[in-house]
DNA sequence: GTCTATAACGTGATAGAC
DNA sequence: GTCTATCACGTTATAGAC
């Protein structure tokens, strides 16, 4: 019998938590097993186990990563400086960058599966939710204020539909084409950027 | 589809259809079984399993019957003769119903599984993605031309970015709250009455 | 930290009686 | 059209060896 390969500290759970994040935002919380990521991983099921005693630990976790990378993105996009629309794109670009391996945003799933998901992942998704929240609004508010950016309303609505519009495209893209992500990519930023009428 | 279009008259199937919907909408393809329906409906899943072969066919009945339904709701719309942006608002409010018992938008439950979407559920999606897009896309283009909407850039780009923004919508009204509906939904009409700047 | 082995259960699905 | 009975399989999860 094979022997168990050795591999540097916390590897092993780092291989797990990258593939659960990765299958969770492409088939959803049901759609892999603790099976299929030991086969995928040449390791058995129970080494899984050993990491992540069950699969809302597991998945709790691949959230809590969520919002432990949104932060990073945050602070390298504080030190840029740029202007809010430029940010603004930036977000939807990280988004975007689902579209390479057909995932949708993880907010995405939690929404859909939500009265089928262990309570764990549920707050660590609306705490992931808030976060993006509250990093919009603030964008969108400065924005405004500055005059670089132009709509009508709360800020926080105006985040909420760039949040829910973003996760939208990203499923629809699955269903038609990345084009449909561009598509509303473009609608968002043209409706930010236009200059409110002077009465 | 495997079923032709004359349907058996038996009361069962509409039950399990119609469980089958609310349950695809609130936990996802994966997140119910025949077992629970026939046990919801106190029946036996093998008699789940006479009127839909497999699982697939179930739900690719349920997506099916949701093109139905939109096509009625779209003869009906046609009747009254309403603006744009009032049947655009109606749009958002046909979406909203679905706030009354926490599900989410089908396209939704598509977009996020679609990786571990049976082909069969995935085709009928698509087909319901078509629907939509055509149905919004026409009302933005003639309401456009009439001076009742205001938006730049395709019609097409605008009906995906409203398709997106309700879908994504319902999804975090799940994780936040129905408000975050009402503020996309706001943001989304507030956008559209928005006059063109006169340059 | 990873293994073997296995328990306990739920799942989709089928055959055939009534 | 619904039932009983059953199947093979995959799933989460645990105990204990190394």
């Amino acid at each position: 019998m094979a022997q168990p390969k050795k591999r540097p500290r916390g590897e092993t759970r780092r291989r797990i938590l990258r593939l659960a994040a990765e299958w969770l935002q492409q088939r959803g919380y049901h759609g892999f097993s603790f099976g299929q990521i030991a086969e995928a991983l040449e390791i058995q099921s129970s080494a899984v186990h050993y990491h992540f005693p069950a699969k809302p630990d597991l998945v709790a976790a691949v959230f809590a990563g969520y919002r432990e990378d949104f932060a990073w993105w945050c602070e390298q996009q504080a030190k840029s400086r740029e202007g809010a629309l430029a940010q603004i794109g930036h977000f939807l670009d990280l988004e975007a960058r689902n579209l390479d391996d057909e995932r949708v945003c993880p907010l995405g799933v939690a929404g859909v599966e939500y009265a089928s998901l262990p309570a764990e992942a549920c707050a660590e998704a609306e705490a992931l939710r808030d976060d993006l929240a509250a990093w919009l609004s603030r964008r969108l508010e400065t924005g405004r204020e500055r005059g670089e950016l132009a709509f009508d309303g709360a800020a926080m609505d105006q985040a909420q539909l760039i949040m829910a519009a973003a996760q939208g495209a990203l499923q629809l893209a699955r269903l038609h084409g990345q084009a449909d992500f561009r598509a509303v990519r473009r609608a968002l930023l043209t409706g930010l950027r236009h200059p409110t009428v002077q009465a």
